[in-house]
RNA sequence: GUCAGGAUGGCGGAGUGGUCAAUCGCAACAGACUGUAAAUCUGUCGCCCUAACGGGCUCCCCAGGUUCGAAUCCUGGUCCUGACA
């Protein structure tokens, strides 16, 4: 079966760096997973690191052009049969744990896409208006009070649900890169200092110049490193299939590379 | 030095006699998550006990005072800010 290996965690665990090592090692080529780095222009804010090794899906759509894991994962699956046909291994590496679960696990509302028409009506209505058009049990406590999930749920129950068509199931390894949440937030200070340093302010003022409006993919400025680092840490936690590895640990790095061994050769 | 304004929980900032352990925002902590995911949403957030309902304690710069009752009123301190000197 087809191989990709997978690289994830929260930000600042050095995921980049590490993946080009393999990618050197393994004969291998990079496909960001990352919901940021898709945008064109946007390189100091979505901390695009240029590795000398070729990584896909950096810079595949402008700002204001509408991206979700949708797209996403149709790119990734395109960029993962080209890798293989040439004999190369896909190595995942990012930190937007939808978007891999999503490539790993298919499921069926993937590809609905949103209802232009509804959604504007929707959004002019209250939380408790949306609510009334949703069963409760259809959705889970947390996001009662969601209006975009509430949204998209509505708008889901126009459609058929279908299992999405044949697709092709991977053989994976899933590295999980890691380190505890002080660790992760004294790296994520130094690594800002560092890009505001290299221009990373006037980068997002160019581009708000440049489009005006708000763009879907700049609702980030001014966010929470600290913050969705933590997030990301609850999420990829509950994943059962993730081989973790501390990044303060000595041996890390070669650690990982006989566990890929094992499981490549 | 004089006049005026101000000191509130990690920060910002409401509240100006009782229903105040004190609205709200941020940060923090825990959680959810399936076409916006660096997003969006939920819970906790003075201390202690309890599985929970709940209960106890200490609180709004400090010290006194008024009052049945004070973060809120009065007096005196201390510190900060603006204006005049």
């Amino acid at each position: 079966m087809n191989k990709i290996l997978v690289i994830c965690g929260p930000t600042a665990t050095g995921k980049t760096a590490l993946a080009a090592q393999f990618a050197r090692v393994f004969n291998g080529e990079l496909i960001s997973a990352d919901s940021r780095q898709v945008y064109r222009g946007m390189d100091l804010a979505s901390g695009k690191d240029r590795p000398d090794v070729p990584i896909w899906l950096y810079d595949v759509v402008a700002p204001d052009e509408e991206f979700s894991v949708s797209h996403w994962v149709r790119l990734a699956r395109t960029a993962i049969a080209d890798i293989i046909k040439r004999g190369k291994l896909p190595i995942i590496v990012g930190g937007t744990g939808l978007y891999i679960n999503a490539l790993l696990h298919p499921f069926e509302t993937i590809d609905i896409p949103p209802n232009k028409a509804l959604r504007k009506k929707l959004y002019k209505l209250s939380v408790s208006d949306l609510q009334k058009m949703v069963t409760r049990g259809d959705i889970n406590d947390s996001d009662w009070n969601n209006p975009r999930r509430l949204i998209r749920k509505i708008e889901i129950k126009k459609f058929q649900p279908r299992r999405p068509a044949d697709l092709q199931a991977f053989d994976y390894l899933i590295i999980g890169l890691s380190a505890s949440l002080s660790v992760l937030d004294t790296r994520i200070d130094e690594r800002l200092k560092k890009r505001l340093r290299q221009g990373m302010k006037e980068e997002i003022m160019s581009l708000l110049k440049t489009y005006k409006k708000e763009l879907p993919s700049m609702t980030a400025i001014g966010l929470n490193e600290h913050a969705y680092a933590r997030r990301q840490l609850t999420w990829f936690k509950k994943q059962t299939d993730i081989h973790w590895f501390d990044i303060r640990s000595e041996t890390c790095a070669d650690d990982i590379e006989l566990l890929v061994r094992k499981w490549y050769t």
